[in-house]
DNA sequence: TTGACATAATTAGCCAGCTAACTATAATGT
DNA sequence: ACATTATAGTTAGCTGGCTAATTATGTCAA
């Protein structure tokens, strides 16, 4: 994944801002550092992940199978879950059916659906990985109060909502 | 770009943290909830993009190059900030030089490197977009007070320096 | 000066996303 | 009952990232 190394400084945004008028500045800084942020985690994740012969997206699904009370999930619930396309989910399900940390099992009521379950060696797995991604979370978040953690939960839930205002239909 | 659709219940937060005790739950929480807006905000700009046939790895490129007094830099540098390999800038550039958005120039003092130059079509291009893309992003955050731009900023600021602090030598 | 190393860009080949088309099965409306 | 439509999963083929190797040029120290 692409990651923004490197933000504009106040003189070059004020540049912009002159020749498009509809820029807001602090709008754009406080963006760009977030995708800069939201990167740089993803690609630390990524490094994390690789120490353990693991890829994000594989991953992702491992915990998407543990969330669930009986480790079992669907390829068309995964698939959106994650927001890729049921496609890309097959080939994620081959990888992780051929290295034995997930099986297919065929479903019982509808035949077109096959159930997806996450197996020992796959909870062995996470086992292996989680403890080291969530004490590097805890390290990166150290810095931030209880009450900081929530301001920034609400403000991202502020601009998430804004995001489903864009309209792309104009 | 994968994008995280299924935050995990509270519930569900604490039956991992009782089988990891290295868990953090807020600091899980607020980095679930950042990658998720930064996925849903990098998905929603490459479906603002593709309304004017750009990708967003090649707009990204313009963006540098408009930041350029003289619209230009290397592929080197150009790679160094959007932090990706210098081949994969080789194929960013062969599309928008095949597009006119840019020209290559062999650099008058070294040999190996070439000049990056944003022609007057890809100016063009830019100043079709950015008033777009930021009324765009204006309204995304116009829902955030000035203090709370800056908190955002300052919080995003300590998480940087957090994943700094991840050692990948061991 | 010249041998060793460093740097700029490219090429070749790999992998994980995507869309579109396909097969099989289920649900629905007349 | 059966034709139509919808849904679950897969396959095939495309694209843009990646790494590793290659070519050309520059730098530096013996």
């Amino acid at each position: 994944m692409l990651q923004l190394r490197d933000l504009p400084t106040q003189e070059v945004l004020e540049r912009f801002a002159q020749r498009y008028p509809e820029a807001d500045v602090t709008a754009i800084a406080s963006f760009l550092m977030l995708l800069r942020v939201a990167t740089d985690l993803s690609v630390a994740l990524d490094a994390c992940l690789s120490k353990h012969d693991l890829l994000q997206g594989r991953w992702w699904v491992l915990i998407l199978l543990m969330r669930e009370v009986d480790l079992t999930s669907t390829p068309s619930v995964l698939a959106e879950k994650l927001g890729i396309t049921r496609a890309t989910m097959t080939g994620l399900l081959d990888g992780l059916e051929q290295s034995g940390l997930v099986q297919r099992v065929s479903a019982p009521h509808d035949r077109r659906s096959v159930q997806i379950k996450l197996t020992e060696v796959g909870q062995a797995k996470l086992d292996a990985v989680m403890p080291d991604y969530y004490t590097r979370l805890r390290l990166c978040m150290q810095g931030l109060s209880e009450s900081q953690r929530n301001d920034l939960q609400s403000i991202l839930g502020v601009i998430d909502q804004g995001i489903s205002a864009w309209d792309f239909n104009q």
